[in-house]
DNA sequence: GCCAACGTTGGC
DNA sequence: GCCAACGTTGGC
């Protein structure tokens, strides 16, 4: 069992969007870069645990917990030459972009910003507390996963 | 809205 | 295979 974080834009889907889905379930889409396309396509297993983390909005930060429901498969977006993620390069004979679905768990008592985050001299080795980084999947060990639960 | 960081593209 | 140009991310 894994553990994870994905950011997304609350303007665009939030972890109340994800809530108020039907089955609470929602399709991971969108991803175009090539490490988080990875770690969903061989990573990423059934019943693994997800941050999910508002990103590009007032507070960022960790505001809930979600779920894999099902492992990495197509990303047909990148097929659809209407949808905002369309890729050309990706043949359906042989998709580029992959996905995971993920099913709303819970929602934090409180939203861990990401400025109260980089105060902890436990996370300094934490992905998403290094300076410019930009991935937006990315992997959360065990003790970490604990100590940032422990905040809440 | 600005801009630093960084990934990708494509000419050579 | 190098690297400049360009586009995107995301904090602020």
């Amino acid at each position: 069992m894994n553990y994870w974080l994905m950011k997304s834009e609350p303007d665009t889907f939030s972890i109340d969007d994800l809530a108020n889905r039907p089955a609470q379930t929602e399709p991971w889409d969108g991803v175009r870069n090539y490490q988080a396309r990875n770690m969903m396509r061989d990573d990423m297993k059934l019943g693994d645990l997800v941050f999910f983390y508002h990103s590009n909005c007032t507070e960022a930060g960790i505001v809930g917990i979600i779920e894999v429901v099902k492992e990495g498969y197509p990303d047909c977006s990148a097929f659809d030459p209407e949808d905002k993620h369309f890729d050309p390069k990706s043949d359906k004979s042989k998709p580029r972009w992959m996905r995971v679905d993920v099913r709303y768990v819970r929602k934090l008592a409180r939203t861990i910003s990401l400025k109260e985050l980089k105060t902890k001299a436990e996370l300094t080795d934490f992905t998403l507390v290094k300076n410019g980084n930009r991935l937006s999947i990315m992997p959360v060990s065990q003790a970490q996963w604990d100590f940032i639960l422990s905040l809440e």
